[in-house]
DNA sequence: GTGAAAGCGCTAACAG
DNA sequence: CTGTTAGCGCTTTCAC
């Protein structure tokens, strides 16, 4: 309690006033250069970037946002939080505000497991008192909240996994492309008796998935067997039962496609639950590339969404929208974003003798290494 | 593109000279009004208010900030993201800055397997323009960052892990109370035999946790045998490989408690591949409740630590220091988070055959149904 | 209790 | 190319 450092507390210590006076020039001139304005000569330029160094000094976000009156408020609205994907979410989103100078604001609805309310939901983002709003699935896809957003004409951009309604900015990927893309890598690999993991009934993503699973096969001459696909549910338990069901037919299936990332592991510890070995016996690949995909071993091929990029994508459009005053009309333009297949270790080539009908000499057979 | 609602976009609609206005005051009154500063007459506030609720007026955050120069920016310096507890980290570090009208600025550094240089660590902390820092594991344990944020005489909180070295705030669990509830948690369901897998060494925290799960079962009488501890790396690989030691012991243990969740996940995933039921024939814990805690099946039994809460703890301690002008030596006062067990699906008492010594019975055996 | 004046630190819009 | 003048929307400080 005497003297102590007394940093970080009130006022800014050294501000642009300060910068503009070292190097002799005005404050404008540095907030030009600060600003990468290329109408200053370059000696002048030089000179305010020494004393800026010299004197450590930062800008005030607050004051610039004030002052430059296109900061805007994003909100950034969730539900039920699968935390991998949200983190990734708020890093993307996050940093992109950061460079464009907005400011993001969480807003959990949490609806204990009921449709959230219109009404709340508007009340909610009001209060909030943001600008536009970014909504990362599952929430992307409710239509009171849509609503609710549409009534209030609050800008708002969309990440989504289903339907592409029209509303609002929306980013998403090409499931059917991305889903095909994967399907062609299984049977590059060998495999011919492919199953395939639905998701949940009813859930656009998953049947798109599904779609470009069936797309790729047809191309390359390959039938689906009525038994080669099974209902799931997007959850680790619905891929143990799928896998369960999968495995039992005949001709048994080399290779499994799961449309998600849980159920792909729930398949491998059905397998693993039948003796069989991943991926020498049974290659499982999953989509979305979401944490379990790197913690199980063997770690799990699958696809990747760029979700940090979707949402950075998100909060661009919005700003675009705002700065721009862009007409409304452009915010029904939708941002598809590119997947990658992430090699890992769930995929071999098939046992011979799974090829066969009734080949016994495979059994115990290696991967060749 | 002709006449389009043009919102959100320049300047703020509604001004605290508005609401002044019509609820015909000053603005200062307003401004007391909205900081619940109780030096307002009743009847005053209610127009305040009222004028507040029909033109719908927010006030302006970053005018807020700027005018009362009491709003910090903090750092959160992160590294290696694991989403799910970053994400969590963010959601609590963000929602109390939120409340105290301060700025969180992500600032990630990945130092590509490297250790981060203490001089690249400072001129980061620098460009960010933060005022404070907030740390969470494994970066808060790294000694060049701190002793980069210690040159730099910037405050910051670290939540941590391991080792309390009584720099800066420290936000912590208690490891050893922790570990000995959950294996008192074990005891209590009749479990004798209790396999501990350690988490990689030099960790602290896996250390302390093994302390206090040696702890309760001395404090019950049970003695445990160099066998039933087995080394991990906090890997879900690593559980598999120490399951498998653990399993070969005699008498195999009925319970396995892991330190952390992907190593009880692993564990599990080996236990299946020996045709052991979970938990029927062996009960497995983990530590953190990770996400993959909540998506294997059966569920995992685990600790959970308060993510949210000690990032939001961490701001707080910050967030008093500068504006109090706390003097520094308050600094270094730790503090300690409740953990909670969280029981899910993977304890059950043990059976009464596994209690015997010589069990043939279970090779080779499927899952039931 | 309430109000008037004076900025917070920066930038827009003009002049020069 | 650079400087001047006015604010951005709010809060502080001090009167009344």
């Amino acid at each position: 309690m005497s003297e102590p450092h007394s940093r970080a507390n009130k006022r800014q210590t050294v501000t642009i006033k300060e910068v503009a006076e070292r190097a002799g020039v005005s404050a404008m001139t540095v907030s030009r250069v600060l600003n990468n304005q290329d109408v200053v000569r370059d000696e002048t330029r030089t000179r305010v970037e020494e004393a800026i160094r010299a004197l450590k000094y930062r800008p005030n976000i607050l004051a610039r946002g004030l002052a430059g009156g296109r900061s805007l408020h994003i909100g950034l609205i969730y539900e039920n939080p699968s935390h991998g994907y949200l983190s990734e979410f708020l890093v993307g989103a996050l940093n992109r505000c950061r460079m464009a100078r907005h400011h993001l604001v969480l807003e959990e609805l949490s609806s204990g497991g009921e449709e959230p309310q219109r009404a709340q939901v508007a009340e909610r983002i009001l209060a909030a008192g943001v600008d536009a709003v970014i909504i990362p699935p599952p929430l992307s896809d409710n239509r009171e909240v849509i609503a609710a957003l549409d009534e209030l004409e609050m800008p708002f951009a969309r990440v989504i996994n289903c339907e592409q309604t029209g509303q609002g900015f929306e980013v998403t990927i090409d499931d059917v492309a991305a889903a095909r893309a994967m399907t062609e890598h299984l049977i590059r690999a060998g495999h011919r008796d492919i199953g395939f993991i639905k998701g949940a009934p009813g859930h656009l993503a998953g049947e798109r998935r599904l779609e470009g699973f069936l797309a790729a096969m047809s191309a390359h001459g390959l039938t689906v067997p009525y038994a080669a696909v099974a209902q799931g549910q997007f959850t680790y338990r619905s891929g143990m039962d799928a896998a369960e069901a999968l495995l039992a037919a005949s001709p048994r299936p080399t290779a499994i496609f799961a449309s998600n990332d849980d159920m792909a592991a729930g398949a491998i510890s059905t397998a693993l639950r039948h003796g069989l070995r991943v991926p020498e016996d049974l290659s499982v690949v999953g989509f979305d590339d979401t944490e379990i995909a790197t913690t199980i071993w063997p770690q799990l091929t699958t696809v990747r969404q760029p979700i940090a990029e979707m949402a950075a994508t998100a909060v661009e459009l919005l700003s675009r929208h705002a700065v721009e005053s862009a007409p409304y009309e452009d915010a029904h333009a939708a941002r598809l974003l590119d997947v990658e297949i992430v090699e890992r270790g769930t995929v071999a080539p098939p046992a011979a003798s799974s090829r066969e009908k009734g080949g016994g000499q495979a059994q115990g057979a290696r991967s060749v290494r």
